[in-house]
DNA sequence: TATGAATGAGAATTCATTCAT
DNA sequence: AATGAATGAATTCTCATTCAT
């Protein structure tokens, strides 16, 4: 059983896909973790702390879930950048992305609660820059791709595939082909 | 002299950038365009109304000026490519990028509103492919690189310039080298 | 017509006076006064600030009504008593005795909100006192009196009068004489 | 070891020095009685009796001291006021004197309740005035005084003693002389 | 047209009280 | 007996919107 403190994040979480940040409260929250309206306050101190701590939280699974699926199964580059493609589908699913985004910086609530996200996007990113190294390093043995000058490239990479994935998912823009053969094609291009 | 509507969305713009969305109010908005509260309101049926009109006003300043600087001149492809860099740095600092992105889903006020709010971004996504097109015509002129076989090339790259540009203004991401000749030498390879 | 800031303050006045300040409420003080809950908080910042601006505001009234009853009308020392005994009637049935009162530290809501009343009530102390000056200054003259060694003296003078009016008043005591003569009496053997 | 309700009614007490009444929460009883808050219930039926029982506890002990030291040890007149005086501070600094002023009906929380807080405090008085009464006998054994005319006199010259020294204690007047010689002055003249 | 005082619905937050352990 | 997690009613406070001037 999850604890009450992952219970309200979920629900939070949720319900800012549903009504966007502006439109969260507590209350609400409070209903869709079916918990009193107290409870949320035993357990947060305030309502910018379960959107910020949310955030850090999902992040965390996503960074995670990302780099347990991208190289399982000892994956070839192909199938190694279409699991990071399926991963980024499932975190933009989940919304959180958005806290990859320094749109949070727009989202959020205050300046200084923002810079304790960024920093905890930085530590993330890290890890996920680690991922992109991992899948090109396949790349490079079986010949595809070649070790990039700076690692701004699998930055480059990995901002290709979400930003892509994002406006796919949400509909900003309507693709008519199949878009992992495609990415993976501009993949190969970019570490080329 | 701009009019009063312009002026309260430049107030709603700079006010969202430094408070956030949930932040926003139709008082400060007031205050910050040096305007009574009521007038506010003789120019916008409610405060959700202000917020996307200045999107899409902010939207369509944006990619006027994207349209005009980045073929001014007659530039070669590297040239025209930086000239997009420079711009992308404008639109992101104004925080116009935001209503590109599918994110506003999340930093907006509800659903109906926000698939006006994303007809409109789609409207402009078509000038902006059409202008990275014709900065590739370029580049195809001087051999520098090759018609894509799907505009989704087009797409990929603005979102390199816009992410990159982003998170660096942002500071979520700190790069030591010299972005312009970088993100160049990617759009190359994007289209090679 | 009163302004509205009064209003409040004259609202919660009588409301801490029925329910007790544990028991004073915005809600309250806003249909007390006839007013919408909001408009509380644009002549106040928070509910404590009613409160104390409410007591200096009421001991402000009261000190000058003691002022200007006390000495009116060139009267003797008997009367002048007299009329320092009636506005100490008033000024218990309005409650404002209460910041007279240290037990204020205890009513009241934080040391900090506390100690600007207490410098407020020390203030009007020295004007009570130099009415209680004046009015022994008849007694003198009178020869009914003496000048004290102290100013202590007027302190220990008004306390007799406003406790055994508060005690009276609010029936915490029950007197079968006739107050005045009596206090006069008093009054008489403390400045003899 | 104390039993549990005085534990409660102790911390509650303190609390109410360090936050006033509008501050006192059970919670923070519960904290610094050092039990759980659950507990609290089990020896009290709700907050504002805990409010009622720990003045009248507290008044009870204040009176039965105050009897207790006034006239330990066969004092003289003056020793017996000085006692008096000195039993004063303990109570005053002990805060229970809030329960013997009516200023109470603000501080506490409805009608009824105080109506009996009243009747107890009432019931005490009756023990203090003949306190002063012995005291009084004292004097006039001595010479020093008279008997009064009415039994407000006791009333008085107890009130005296404990408006001078609360001030004194809590500081809003500050007083550059020996307090006690001087009240004992005033004590005789009051009683001349 | 322009205003900002007034409003009250609604949001955040608190806290007395309960109850399962 | 003792506890403290859970609760929701009640409270403080905010702010979009209106309207008289």
């Amino acid at each position: 059983m999850k604890n009450k403190k992952q219970l309200i994040m979920n629900a939070a979480m949720s319900l800012i896909e549903k009504n966007g940040i502006a439109g969260l409260t507590v209350s609400d929250i409070a209903n869709e973790a079916k918990i009193g309206k107290g409870t949320v306050y035993e357990y947060f101190k305030c309502k910018e702390d379960i959107f910020y701590e949310a955030m850090e939280y999902g992040l965390e699974l996503c960074v995670k879930d990302l780099e347990k699926k991208a190289l399982a199964n000892h994956p070839d580059h192909r199938k190694a950048v279409y699991n990071f493609i399926d991963s980024a589908v499932e975190i933009i699913k989940s919304q959180v992305f958005l806290s990859f985004s320094t749109d949070s910086k727009i989202c959020g609530f205050d300046k200084d609660s923002f810079e304790k996200l960024r920093n905890t996007v930085q530590k993330h990113y890290v890890t996920i820059l680690g991922i992109c190294e991992k899948i090109n390093q396949i790349g490079i043995e079986e010949g595809a791709t070649k070790k990039p000058s700076y690692p701004l490239t699998h930055f480059i990479f990995s901002n290709m595939i979400f930003s892509t994935v994002m406006q796919s998912v949400n509909g900003t823009i309507q693709i008519g082909i199949d878009l992992k053969p495609y990415l993976y094609e501009m993949t190969v291009k970019l570490y080329s």
